[in-house]
DNA sequence: AAAATTTAGTTAGAGGTTATCACGCACCCG
DNA sequence: CGGGTGCGTGATAACCTCTAACTAAATTTT
């Protein structure tokens, strides 16, 4: 969890930066164990040892430390789907390393793929973030041999593929990536959010279901 | 929208009653235009003319008001579900029901199938409206006609078929019954919170590929 | 080195929230 | 028509975010 603003020129830069990722790394802890509305600037305050509105020194607002830890978050899927897809274990390997990154921490995902709160947009960087994850998504499905004819479907996003960034995989691979993506979150979402707890089967074998069907697509 | 308990016997029931929902009813608004989290008492009040304390007269706590929404919306989802499958139009017709439903109003899917709060537990009668949504869900499954043998987690259903309730599904209808859940959430959920909106393509298609996949599964 | 500036942290306070309490008043039932 | 029941009130406590004014310390400039 190395902080990429923890190597700063001057001191006072240094501290600033080591007192920002301390106050983030509390509210992580909150908010994984009572969730992102219940974040309370005063109560980090307390747990530094610090009276309430020092922390408006770092942060200019609740929002904006929240829109911070989804930026963090964003970095962290996009990092850690990186490295998975640098081992080579492709579709395969990309989901597996989205589940394991996704139950380390439930609310951390929740924060990007959760409830949207209806009037908060998300800054512009963090859309350039989602464009890479996008990208190292639809690397891993230009790489599986396309399977069949395009479908319909498949000639309707060739036709409408400029959320691909110009990237050059065929139709059925953004089909592939599209469907990835939301199958995926559908059984996450709900395994992570308790749906699945008192229903017996295994979510292991279940998640790998869905990924084997979203493999051997055929025509 | 009407309410069940809107017709009680004793005037002050019934007057208790008409209270009950129009408080609800704020509260839909508020939670429609600002999430729930942003759910005020307070505003409530201040909406229907009288001081803060007063709402405590019809709901113990701001928790327990949020749970009868939620319950409500349960309510909602399994009539619009039960009444959909009476039309006889099938798993699809389910479907189109299901997205129908959920971008009618975002934030009341979401309070069923959002962002789960770390301590939160739905109280056992909801659980029981959940059941009957999913005994809908297994009957139009059941309609279909089995398609091909089953695979290794039809049968790993099959020894966990526990959450059917008793129902006779046979262990594909039972797997298809999932997958109709888990996939179309994962599309509805991440339209309803716009993570497609900048992506060009088209939702609806997008939908009925998803669902056309869902429909035409081969063994 | 001393003075000036920048910055961290403090307390006080405004305005918001949930929730409890004690009280008055009106309504409904016997 | 009297008396219990229940509704709505204001006051209050304990939180919350966030602003403002001030102090003290550290850094930068002269």
């Amino acid at each position: 969890m190395a902080d990429a603003e923890a190597d700063a020129r001057t001191p006072r830069e240094r501290y600033r930066a080591q007192v920002r990722t301390e106050i983030k790394g509390h509210a992580w802890e909150q908010i994984a164990t009572a969730g992102a509305s219940a974040l309370s600037l005063n109560a980090i305050a307390k747990q530094m040892g610090m009276s309430g509105p020092a922390l408006y020194r770092y942060f200019a607002s609740r929002d904006e430390l929240i829109t911070e830890l989804i930026r963090d978050a964003y970095r962290s899927l996009a990092e850690t789907l990186r490295t998975a897809s640098g081992t080579g274990a492709g579709l395969a390997g990309l989901a597996h390393a989205l589940r394991g990154w996704a139950r380390e921490d439930p609310q951390r995902y929740f924060l990007i793929y959760g409830t949207p709160v209806p009037g908060y947009h998300a800054p512009e960087d963090i859309t350039g973030i989602a464009d890479e994850i996008m990208k190292t998504l639809l690397d891993a499905c230009t790489a599986l041999a396309p399977d069949g004819p395009p479908s319909p479907f498949d000639a309707h996003l060739e036709d409408h593929r400029d959320w691909a960034a110009g990237h050059p995989a065929p139709p059925t691979a953004l089909h592939r990536a599209l469907t990835f993506w939301t199958r995926l979150h559908g059984v996450l979402s709900l395994e992570l959010a308790g749906h699945f707890t008192n229903m017996g089967f295994d979510r292991d074998l279940f998640f790998a279901a869905e990924l084997d069907d979203l493999l051997a697509h055929r025509a």
